[in-house]
DNA sequence: CCTCAAGACCGGCTGC
DNA sequence: TGCAGCCGGTCTTGA
């Protein structure tokens, strides 16, 4: 089937199994959806707007989403933690979140979007030049929202620092020394987009397993040597994902039939024996799924 | 007013 | 074949 990719400007390949797990958009996915996308819709003007799922919408209403939308030209586009905003004329934003099973891809037509998606489509807004921009959704825990600039997103307000912006030691490090993280482990808290942007329940996994350190922790028994390695590895391993993304996404381009090379450099998350030999554990942490190495981090 | 844990939202998939 | 339960990012709810 990927062969059929081919044809179609795919913007975010997901659900690549795992073992039963499936890999969700967290910052290096939504990275490479920006960077696909950015070519092809900014100096676009929005000449409509359909919504098939009215769930989706967050803000304003359904109605006002579509009336306002309708006739604004998108001029910028950017990332934030795992959001995507399109800046727009007369001061409007579209932020878009992806959710779990989000696919927003660029099309002709709404027969070139994948099968698999294609049932759930959510939101079809037309450009001029006579393109779409579809957002699917399999599972529908996405979100969009139109927006006034003047009035910030207050998730991405409060949002932590970008993993690689200036002062962003600084600014990571003083927010998990926050009352409210000292007896929370580790783990829960650079999940916490408060604390740093786009770190979900995979990178987590793997940047506590490469800073050998168990995420059972609690957060006030964490050196300052340790949250230094943490923030370094976070930095590392995100910076690889997204190297390695758009490879992946380069190759279903290709129709080569290539799943991206990141999985082959996950260490922790959905494996079951540790590069030491020992038997991974798994725990439930802030009610998410959790591999570490008794051995290996402590 | 605040914090915060728990529940809700979803549907493809797995396993019994 | 049927179906309960798993999975998880963010928002909502209620204590």
């Amino acid at each position: 089937m990927y062969t059929n990719f081919e044809k179609y400007d795919i913007i975010l390949i997901i659900l690549q199994k795992l073992k039963g797990l499936i890999t969700i958009p967290e910052l290096p996915e939504v990275e490479n959806v920006k960077r696909s996308l950015e070519n092809k819709v900014i100096g676009k003007t929005i000449v409509g707007c359909s919504v098939i799922n009215e769930k989706l919408i967050k803000k304003p209403t359904v109605q006002e989403f579509a009336k306002d939308i309708t006739g604004l030209k998108i001029t910028y586009l950017y990332r934030r933690g795992k959001y995507l905003v399109f800046t727009m004329d007369f001061s409007y934003e579209l932020v878009v979140h992806l959710g779990m099973t989000g696919l927003l891809i660029h099309v002709n037509n709404i027969n070139e979007i994948p099968q698999k998606y294609s049932k759930h489509l959510h939101v079809l807004i037309q450009l001029d030049g006579n393109t779409l921009l579809c957002y699917c959704d399999i599972r529908k825990f996405g979100s969009l929202r139109l927006l006034r600039q003047i009035n910030p997103y207050e998730a991405i307000a409060k949002m932590g620092p970008e993993p690689w912006e200036i002062g962003v030691r600084k600014s990571f490090k003083t927010r998990l020394s926050a009352k409210k993280w000292t007896n929370k482990t580790i783990k829960e808290a650079i999940m916490n987009q408060e604390v740093i942007a786009g770190v979900g329940n995979i990178y987590a996994s793997e940047a506590l397993y490469a800073s050998r350190i168990d995420p059972n922790r609690l957060v006030n028994k964490i050196t300052d040597v340790e949250r230094e390695l943490i923030l370094t590895n976070i930095q590392d391993i995100l910076q690889k994902s997204i190297d390695l993304g758009g490879t992946s996404i380069s190759d279903y381009l290709n129709g080569e039939g290539k799943k991206g090379q990141f999985q082959n450099y996950l260490k922790i998350y959905g494996k079951k024996k540790c590069e030491c030999g020992a038997d991974l554990k798994t725990v439930e942490i802030k009610g998410r799924n959790t591999f570490y190495c008794q051995n290996c981090q402590k």
